[in-house]
DNA sequence: AAAGTATTTAAGCAAATACTTAAATAAGTC
DNA sequence: GACTTATTTAAGTATTTGCTTAAATACTTT
């Protein structure tokens, strides 16, 4: 519950207040998910990545430092984090390791795609 | 387009990746919009503060303080962030400033919070 | 105009981030 | 078994981030 008011605001509406950390209190598990899916797809580097992957299905490290003209090392260190956060999952066949999208987080990440495909559209 | 390449790859698919660069460079300006908008969102303090607006409409710097249990300066400058990046505004009445989510980004921001609602209804 | 309230600005700092280069793995080829 | 290819790991570093505390600004009330 609210502690220690910083604030002695007149008009502060106690009531209100409480029912604002309520809320928060009952979404914030997925609050929390939300923002550290919404954290790695909000680097312009790993946007590109994702977006890449959406559109091409599967990807290899080498292709990817390829297009977005960035070293392999660069590239890997990305594709971690963004594997670590569960959007995306690996494949190896052979020598080659290949990324797609994984299920988990589409939910989230779809609509963002939706968002730049409508405004390519538009455009 | 792709110069100067750091791989060497056997079995890459020139034409392909090509075809990436293509689509890559015609996206850049909403991945850039969009990877801006995706960073302030994607931190867990400036999430919360974003749903709380958008439950509650408007609330003032005091409030969001008072409810996040942070510090006034804190959440000022979180507020500042957002309000550069064009996803809030502000209304100064009196001494008090309220924020409240501003039309520009909404298209960006709004799925965002219904994937918290439809979760919330799924518990 | 003095005191109180709401907010911002500024300076400082510890932690996180996104690269770099060099070295290590691991799998396929000769 | 040595060599090439694809990728990762590790160490180093400059930059950015998100807070902290203290001071400044601005509006209200007395």
């Amino acid at each position: 519950m609210r502690e220690d008011k910083t604030c002695i605001r007149v008009y502060a509406d106690e009531h209100r207040l409480n029912l604002c950390a309520e809320k928060l209190r009952s979404a914030e598990t997925m609050i929390q998910t939300l923002s550290q899916v919404l954290s790695l797809a909000g680097s312009e580097t790993r946007l590109k990545i994702l977006y890449l992957l959406e559109e091409e299905g599967e990807l290899c490290v080498c292709d990817l430092s390829d297009v977005l003209q960035m070293t392999m090392p660069a590239v890997s260190q990305q594709l971690r984090k963004l594997k670590d956060g569960g959007i995306i999952q690996s494949k190896k066949v052979g020598q080659t390791i290949f990324y797609s999208l994984k299920q988990e987080h589409l939910e989230i990440i779809k609509p963002l795609f939706k968002h730049i495909s409508n405004k390519l559209e538009q455009a």
